[in-house]
DNA sequence: CTTATTCATCGTAATATTGCGATATAGAAG
DNA sequence: CTTCTATATCGCAATATTACGATGAATAAG
């Protein structure tokens, strides 16, 4: 019936999955990518790189914003954002856990 | 229209996103969580540790193997599931280059 | 004040995901 | 061969996501 049952899994099953489902996109993975690459803060110009209109864009970046894997400051009429790494180190432990426990004799 | 036109993005960031895709579910990361702290091959006992119809579990399980992220071994009536680690360097990376690269001036 | 510019939000349509019951498949057990 | 067990797949219904045009809000420019 397309219901997650929330209520079912632990916060942190919970938080993993909701950082990683706002990664779960092209666009969104393109627009981290972007604006790590830049030397200053990114504005606008991402409408620019990618073939995605500016409502969408703007979709994207609130959803990044509210996973928390990005910042936004407002400067005038546009907005800034730039990478907010506070969440990465979940991600990392995670993805680090998996393979670390993995059962070296599983599946040989 | 819930369309995303993958033929925009390269291949790594489709891969990316690809897999992320594939975590960004609460029921798989406590599949993944479970697998991955067993200490023998996983087979249909995850079903009774998640809220889910066997059918549900199947298909997440589906789903995690399509993204490479487990592989499955048939053994007599059972499968047998266990960590694929080949694509986890991948988002390693991606997420060390996210942290590696960003502007520390920024948003200041 | 008026007009641009920049970004966010709303409304809508198309598509994808999720979940489950029912059913299919395949080997094990009798 | 029949039955049981374990997993996969199908079909459906409910919900979520994605995208875009249109519109709104707020500052900047004239």
């Amino acid at each position: 019936m397309g219901i997650t049952k929330t209520d079912s899994y632990t916060d942190q099953t919970l938080a993993l999955a909701s950082i990683f489902k706002a990664l779960g996109h092209p666009a969104r993975i393109a627009i981290l990518a972007y604006i790590s690459k830049q030397t200053a803060c990114i504005c606008g110009d991402i409408v620019a790189e990618l073939p995605l209109s500016q409502a969408s864009i703007s979709r994207h970046l609130a959803e990044l914003k509210e996973a928390g894997l990005i910042k936004g400051t407002i400067s005038g009429t546009s907005v800034c954002y730039c990478i907010d790494e506070t969440q990465l180190p979940l991600l990392e432990t995670f993805i680090h856990q998996i393979k670390q426990l993995q059962n070296q004799t599983c599946c040989a």
